[in-house]
RNA sequence: GCGGCCGUAGUCUAGUCUGGCCUAGGACACUGGCCUUCCAAGCCAGUGACCCGGGUUCAAAUCCCGGCGGCCGCACCA
């Protein structure tokens, strides 16, 4: 028995496809799989969304072309492909040059295809064409033929630095402050494999952090914190990927030897607790920091969540990306909009500052009115850039005109600035859910014996009780059919069950990770009362039938 | 994408090499009934499979070709 195999069979998930032969990277989700999720989701967006305040948005999955031009991921993207002039075989440009010993990024598309010319078909012997791009995100195109290219998005993110003008201000400008997103994302993988761990279609969890680089480096709960413990695995102990001494160290420690700031230490404390809430243990948990060429073209600095598993070994499933300004800016660059935020002082700061002004007697003999007007415009607005030149090389030259620095006056001036303008910089934690569900199944899955059970947290447990009549006779059922209704009346979810016997019927609870079932005996009749038993002791303890809802809430940690 | 191995009910598997005795066998699970006063008990009955397509042959789960999918290694994994 192993946990894929349950996980098919019992619901949680399974290949998708499966009536027509399958295609690889994509999963259905089943009844309980489906349950769980939710329950994860709703773990994450408890401490993301609520108790830190994100503002949690929701934005579409197809985006138009200019999105991932400007993101980086159209360039980043792509491998290079190229077809045989005579019979149309495509291949990667990559495989035809290892034939040759060589790498395509250390060659110019020029040189890759000097080098192509000296190759021939493998299938036909012809010769080959143009190397042509091949993007591996979903390409799909907005409105009918003719219609603008667009993406299915590779990570959720975009959507959120997209909306950044208008989520700064709903923010009512201020930083630092966090944007959260749940959604899915696509990417055309190679060659995925490794069921629910590398998905075409996958569910992620993200959140961008917007700060203010100079003043926003300490957390405000972070002195609550500071004292824990993770591991971690730093670039500097890895001599290859994946290997390397890992070492234990308190968030203060963590945040004033390897990470960029309290901040960042912060949201990897956040991440731990969500992975320990969702059932994943803390010994099969470490922090790994990504080494240089592993790291996305957007990232100054990465550090991965991993989960240590049985069957795949160590599970990326959480990344924590500085992103520093690279993505705003590029939107700002490709938009043209603004995107930065204006940060107000505590009080205005009165700033000594050298201006440049125009000598008006002198620049009349030199230039026309038109072209005076113009110079006057653009001191006043590049009034620093012009300053600047002017000190640098002396001279500069505007609309065919050779000025020098005596057509300036330069006078120092008292300025009362109230704040500055920020392009923020961003930490970006981003979740994965898919690839969790696969670790908690594995890490919480235990045989004893003959017996199998899932040791999930209650919260996150798909099944929260099984409702047994000991027997199904003797008005049995009826009475438990009741008991069964009142914990659905109050959100519970339940699974009624009166076939075979009744250890039958909890091992078919514990399989599923089920913490709680209530069973309706003999007893029951007489003083209204059944017994709860506990999956992970099997403990039986005896309750009043209508204390039964609020005694579960409450085990499971949901009422106080 | 490359190379190796593989694909039989819900799950695990027998059968494949050596084509016919396969109307495809078993175990577990599942469904219905009987029984059953707390941890997969028992009895009876039942549902349910040769990945898809083509070929060879009198005859294909079995041999051949193609596709799809899976596992392992390489590559890829923003």
């Amino acid at each position: 028995m192993d946990v894929m195999e349950l996980a098919k069979r019992r619901g949680f998930f399974w290949p998708s496809f499966e009536i027509y032969g399958g295609a690889g990277g994509f999963y259905d989700y089943g009844p309980l799989g489906t349950l769980l999720k939710w329950n994860i989701i709703e773990t994450w967006r408890k401490i993301f969304v609520i108790e830190e305040g994100f503002y949690e948005i929701d934005t579409p999955t197809v985006n138009p072309e200019e999105i991932f031009i400007a993101s980086g991921h159209v360039d980043h993207f792509v491998e290079q492909m190229v077809r045989c002039k005579s019979c149309g075989e495509a291949y990667r440009v990559e495989d035809m040059l290892e034939e040759l010993r060589m790498s395509v990024e250390s060659l110019t598309s020029e040189e890759t295809e000097e080098k192509l010319r000296n190759l021939k078909c493998p299938n036909c012997g012809g010769d080959f064409g143009k190397t042509e791009e091949f993007n591996t995100m979903f390409r799909t195109s907005i409105g009918p033929a003719g219609g603008k290219t667009g993406y299915l998005r590779p990570e959720t993110a975009q959507g959120m630095f997209i909306s950044f003008r208008r989520l700064s201000k709903i923010a009512r400008g201020k930083l630092p402050f966090g944007i959260a997103q749940i959604g899915r994302a696509y990417r055309n993988e190679i060659s995925p494999r490794q069921g629910v761990i590398r998905l075409r279609e996958f569910n992620m969890a993200e959140v961008e952090i917007f700060f203010d680089p100079e003043e926003n480096s300490t957390h405000p709960k972070f002195k609550e914190v500071e004292n824990e413990k993770i591991r971690i695995l730093p670039a500097e102990n890895q001599e290859e990927r994946k290997k390397g001494e890992e070492v234990e160290v308190t968030l203060r420690e963590a945040s004033e030897r390897y990470f960029l700031n309290e901040f960042f230490s912060y949201y990897i404390w956040l991440t731990k607790r969500f992975l320990l809430e969702i059932g994943i243990p803390e010994k099969a948990l470490r922090f790994r920091q990504q080494l240089d060429e592993e790291r996305a073209h957007y990232s100054a600095d990465t550090w991965d969540a991993e989960v240590k598993t049985e069957r795949f070994g160590w599970v990326e499933v959480a990344g924590h990306a500085y992103r520093t300004d690279y993505d705003l800016k590029r939107h700002m660059e490709f938009s043209g909009e603004d995107l930065s935020v204006f940060v107000a002082f505590e009080s205005p700061r009165e700033v000594e500052k050298l201006k440049v002004y125009p000598r008006m007697e002198r620049l009349r003999k030199k230039m026309k009115g038109q072209a005076l007007g113009k110079l006057i415009e653009i001191t006043k607005k590049e009034n620093e850039k012009i300053l600047r030149e002017l000190n640098e090389k002396g001279e500069l030259e505007f609309d065919g005109v050779r000025l020098t620095r005596e057509d300036f006056e330069v006078k120092k001036e008292k300025e009362r600035v109230t704040g500055k303008k920020v392009i923020p910089h961003v930490i970006e934690p981003s979740y994965g859910i898919d690839r969790p569900i696969y670790c908690i199944l594995e890490l919480n899955y235990l045989e004893e014996g003959e017996r199998i059970y899932l040791r999930l947290p209650p919260k996150i447990a798909p099944i929260k009780c099984g409702v047994f009549p000991l027997v199904s006779k003797d008005g049995l059922p009826e009475v438990a059919k009741e008991v069964d209704s009142l914990l659905r009346k109050r959100g519970i979810y339940t699974y009624y069950d009166e076939s075979g016997s009744i250890g039958r019927r909890y091992a078919r609870m514990d399989e599923v990770g089920t913490p709680y079932c209530v069973t309706v005996d003999y007893q029951t009749l007489e003083d209204g009362t059944a017994t709860l038993r506990y999956r992970d002791t099997k403990e039986q303890i005896r309750l009043r039938i209508e204390e039964i809802p609020s005694f579960i809430l409450r085990e499971m940690g949901v009422l106080c």
